[in-house]
DNA sequence: TCTGGGGTCCTCCACCGT
DNA sequence: TCTGACGGTGGAGGACCC
């Protein structure tokens, strides 16, 4: 047994819905729809009374209205699903040293060399429940590839326990969008080639793959498809960047207005950044353009900064150059991100030193 | 039908210094 | 002095994820 791992993946079923639910019990067996409420927004979660209407994460919420007129449409409350997805993470900690997690929602678990890891992990789930209310669909495998598509197979409340060959097995069949990593445009671009399914995938020749993909990236894929994986659950997962975005309710063209709902990001973001004690060298301003075409711009200092007189200045002669190079375009989407991250101790010590 | 917000990671390219 | 290779770094764009 030396050697082999055993991964658990633990998805939390609708979960910012089955929060909610927790404290509005009347609403159990209505289709319950978690959206932004804004003219642009979108699905943030839908209850599977709703998904059966068609509705799905991600989609307008205008589309999700017209396909389930009677649901009942919720505000995210991000901060209280923060302080559940606490409590949850909290019982994951007590029971297993390694613990990735992954967004509110979800996480790894490394159980290797547990005695008894699937009994562990029925235990893990019956605290949750008995804690929270809340269930969870739970994936167990060699690696956190196969604990993840196997989380994810019999949700809701799922409990699926496979080795690599049979994962390969089970899903050969199943569209390569199943495999995370493979999005639309991947899929879309196998398909061309007549790769449909994970066991195609699996199994094309290296040739077939080379017209449209690097050797790297082929690699990669047909690995993923094979179900091999060799990435570690790694407990903490370093910030390496933090951004502040806004979609307009109606396009904007006025570079005042531009100007000013970028400031008002800006200082969000410094205001945030200050609290957590962060700063960054690498400031940016992305620009979404009404024809949802997407832009950067960046700038690295010699420092790393936080405080909006630095970054303010900075954000702005991006605004300006960009609008200097699209001049009347209209604008969709703006945001600020500062990257290169470091705790504010050590971004000081480093000025110090210049 | 009309597409959020907050992230990570990758690729390609340009530039710079050696 | 010129040229090319190479590695590091930064900028831009894009794919993908929750």
């Amino acid at each position: 047994m030396l050697g082999e791992r055993v991964i658990a993946h633990l998805d939390m079923d609708a979960f910012y819905v089955s929060v909610e639910l927790q404290r509005r019990p009347e609403l159990r067996g209505r289709p319950v729809i978690v959206a932004g409420t804004g003219p642009r927004s979108v699905v943030t979660t839908a209850s599977y009374e709703a998904r059966r209407f068609g509705v799905g994460s991600a989609m307008p919420s205008s589309r999700a209205r017209r396909l389930c007129p009677d649901a009942v449409f919720l505000a995210p409350d991000f901060a209280h699903y923060r302080t559940v997805s606490a409590e949850v993470m909290a019982i994951l900690r007590r029971h297993v040293e390694t613990v990735e997690v992954i967004g509110l929602d979800e996480a790894y678990l490394d159980l290797s060399g547990l005695p008894a890891p699937k009994a562990g992990m029925r235990r893990i789930l019956t605290e949750i429940t008995a804690r929270t209310g809340l269930g969870a669909s739970v994936g167990i495998g060699p690696n956190k590839l196969i604990a993840k598509v196997a989380s994810d197979a019999e949700k809701p409340r799922g409990f699926v326990v496979l080795t690599r060959e049979q994962a390969a097995a089970r899903f050969a069949r199943a569209p390569c969008r199943l495999i995370p990593g493979i999005g639309a445009k991947t899929a879309e671009r196998l398909a061309q080639i007549g790769l449909h399914t994970v066991g195609e995938l699996a199994v094309a020749s290296p040739q077939a793959l080379a017209g449209s993909f690097s050797a790297r990236s082929a690699g990669q894929l047909q690995a993923l498809a094979r179900f091999e994986h060799e990435a570690e659950v790694s407990p903490q997962r370093k910030v390496v960047s933090e951004s502040r975005s806004r979609t307009f309710d109606a396009d904007l063209s006025d570079p005042d207005d531009l100007r000013k709902a970028l400031d008002e990001l800006a200082a969000r973001l410094c205001r945030d950044l200050a609290a957590r004690g962060r700063s960054g060298r690498t400031i940016g301003i992305s620009v979404r353009l009404s024809d949802f075409s997407n832009h950067s711009r960046a700038r690295t200092l010699a420092v790393a900064v936080s405080a909006p007189e630095q970054i303010l200045p900075v954000t702005r002669g991006l605004l300006d150059g960009f609008l200097l190079s699209h001049p009347g375009r209209t604008v969709r989407l703006l945001g600020v991100r500062v990257a290169g991250l470091q705790a504010t101790e050590e971004a000081d010590q480093l000025t110090l030193a210049v």
